[in-house]
DNA sequence: TTAGGGTTAG
């Protein structure tokens, strides 16, 4: 038996790396080609059956006139399964085989192809270190490290370094470039200098791949003026910063919320001719939309279109996204019909953002139709679509048909979120369908978020039920759902219109003990209601309160005025206006302006008149000859 | 080697 196995393992994998069932086989790294004459046989390839798993390479022996087969890549799709290292074993004894470290590198470089493998792979590892004779390569460290980076597992990662470390191997390029991306990727600095400092012992220069494997580390983990340094080291040194380093960069500067300096780098980078690429834009892009600056988006898109770049599926999701966000349907549309000119493919996720903008904008016709024409160009509407469809039907007072739709779902198996629920449930809060509502909240079919609870806790507390909406409020803590600003909020505004006055107060200080930082939304809740009970001083101080925390609430002020012109308390609204001059909160013309449109907003035109034609805040009090501001009160006193 | 979308509440 052992005569026959003397053909060489070379021939076996130079074989196998020609069929095509090897996944990726042009990618192999360099280090598997010949000389392979130092590994131990394994057997020939005319042993081999077309196997499905390992048993069956074990259990079939010497048969002749077999077509040889690729059992390398059996072999990786056993990586699946848990009992690998002991199939191997039994196959390495059968045929006493001594285990080629190139094996087990190629196995570990080959399992970062399947999914969640690191543990397996890991394991691989582990017991192949432990075979009699053995002993790991450099490579087979470096890509378990490889495949634990890449899958989140540094913790291994940086043990099994720590053994590699201490082999004392002598470092290459390929190896340096990969530690440097997985380490990087890791955020792991410490470990990523000392392969730097390895690299100068061994006089390995970085290469250009080697720089931005470390500036793309160095970005994702925030290290941005290290990446910086980095890049400034390359403008002035041999390798100098490509596309990729400037992209790397431009991430960076987004991903820190500078996009002044991103925009920067990318006019940099045209004077320095290094033309932007799509992925330039699209980074550009994507940080544009996130700030929903969708203007941006959109310059950004036409400057692609001028300079002829291959606009990706992406650019245009983004641009559409954010034209839709911005209301501008119309002006969605018509990028849509650029994309389809382009030839280039539309989805699921632009169809649902259309639908959407059309619906929001009061033109379900049009909704409707992108609908029809999603469907009819082969694509399946998914739970997010539904969501739009019933939330728009909602919002534009056609309950029944929201319904009609919610029931399809459920015939047709379509998904049902939490999104789409919530809809429901505040669609039938709004019209008053308390029971149908309560009855859907508790036969929903998916967890519930804090939407579902908050408009169901709105739909009580507006409809004078505040002791269940409290109590659901205090359910929601019992199953963990977080409450957020927007259910205190609701609450505040529940137990004021139902003159609680004292608990609404209370809400608030469980709020801020929550630790949950008000809005302007929650804090108008609370003074609206202290306004129109006449305690406007408790509100300012509640306000003043909140300064020292960091806390600014941009409209509060002028909040307070509309809701005290509207309820006819003008004396309470000029003592307020008098206050926040004297406090130096607010600049006194601005004060008046407000004041002037608060009076108007209430329907009283006259006073406006007289405070506009006045010199009140802003003029001098020249009777008394002492220069003193004109205080809002003689608004009302004289 | 670098980039990645759509729906909900006060």
């Amino acid at each position: 038996m052992r005569k026959t196995l003397a053909k060489p393992f070379s021939t076996a994998i130079a074989t196998l790396l020609k069929t095509p069932y090897l996944p990726n086989s042009h990618s192999s790294p360099s280090f598997f080609k010949p000389p392979y004459s130092t590994f131990a046989p394994l057997p020939p390839p005319e042993w081999v059956h077309p196997f499905n798993d390992l048993s069956d390479l074990i259990s079939a022996g010497p048969k002749s006139g077999l077509q040889p087969s690729p059992w390398v890549p059996k072999i990786l799709l056993i990586l699946q399964n848990t009992t690998l290292e002991e199939d191997l074993s039994v196959f390495c004894q059968k045929y006493l085989i001594k285990l080629p470290p190139s094996f087990v590198a190629y196995i570990l470089k080959q399992s970062g192809q399947f999914p969640n493998r690191a543990d397996t792979a890991f394991r691989f590892f582990i017991w192949a270190g432990k075979q009699k004779g053995y002993a790991h390569s450099l490579e087979c460290y470096v890509f378990v490290i490889e495949v634990l980076c890449s899958e989140t597992n540094f913790d291994r990662a940086k043990l099994v370094f720590d053994d590699f470390k201490s082999k004392g191997f002598l470092m290459n390029s390929s190896a340096a470039n990969s530690l440097v991306r997985s380490f990087g990727n890791g955020g792991m600095v410490e470990e990523l200098l000392w392969v730097w400092r390895k690299m100068k012992e061994n006089g390995v220069e970085p290469s250009l791949y080697t720089y931005n494997f470390l500036m793309n580390g160095l970005v994702d983990s925030m290290f941005l003026e290290s990446a910086e340094k980095v890049f400034e080291v390359m403008e002035n040194g041999k390798v100098k910063p490509d596309i990729v380093t400037y992209n790397t960069m431009i991430k960076g500067y987004c991903k820190w919320g500078n996009l002044k300096k991103a925009i920067e780098m990318f006019q940099d980078m045209e004077a320095r001719n290094v033309g932007p690429d799509k992925i330039t834009f699209l980074t550009l892009m994507q940080a544009c939309y996130s700030e929903t600056d969708y203007n941006s988006c959109l310059k950004l898109y036409n400057e692609m279109r001028d300079k002829g770049l291959e606009i990706p599926s992406h650019a245009y999701s983004l641009v559409i996204g954010g034209l839709c966000k911005d209301g501008k349907s119309l002006e969605g549309y018509a990028v849509f019909e650029n994309m389809v000119t382009d030839g280039c493919g539309s989805n699921v996720a632009i169809y649902t953002a259309l639908i959407d903008a059309f619906a929001k904008n009061g033109d379900l016709e049009m909704a409707m139709g992108l609908f029809r024409r999603m469907e009819n160009e082969g694509f399946k509407p998914d739970e997010v679509t539904y969501g739009v469809i019933v939330n728009s039907l909602c919002r534009n007072g056609r309950l029944e048909e929201a319904l009609e739709w919610f029931d399809y779902c459920l015939r047709n198996n379509v998904v049902i979120n939490a999104v789409l629920y919530s809809s429901l449930i505040d669609g039938l809060g709004k019209a008053g369908r308390l029971e149908e509502a309560e009855r859907l909240f508790e036969e929903m079919g998916c967890a519930r978020d804090s939407y579902c609870y908050n408009v169901l806790i709105d739909a009580l507390a507006k409809n004078g039920k505040v002791d269940e909406a409290v109590n659901l409020f205090e359910r929601m803590e019992e199953e963990g759902c977080g409450q957020t600003v927007y259910t205190f909020t609701i609450l505040i505004d529940g137990l004021f219109r139902a003159r609680r006055n004292e608990e609404a107060l209370k809400m608030w200080d469980v709020m801020m003990d929550k630790g949950i930082t008000p809005n302007s939304a929650s804090f108008r809740a609370l003074s609206t209601g202290l306004c129109l009970s006449g305690k406007v001083a408790r509100a300012c101080k509640i306000l003043d309160e909140l300064a020292p925390m960091g806390i600014v609430l941009e409209s509060a002020f002028e909040d307070m005025m509309n809701v005290l012109c509207r309820a006819g308390r003008v004396v309470e609204a000029c003592r307020l206006a008098d206050g926040v001059v004297e406090r130096g909160r607010e600049v006194p013309g601005r004060v008046r302006t407000v004041m002037i449109n608060a009076l108007r907003k209430a329907g009283n035109d006259d006073l406006a008149m007289k405070l506009m034609h006045s010199k009140i805040g802003i003029g001098y009090d020249r009777m008394r000859s002492v220069k003193k501001r004109v205080k809002f009160r003689t608004l009302v006193v004289s």
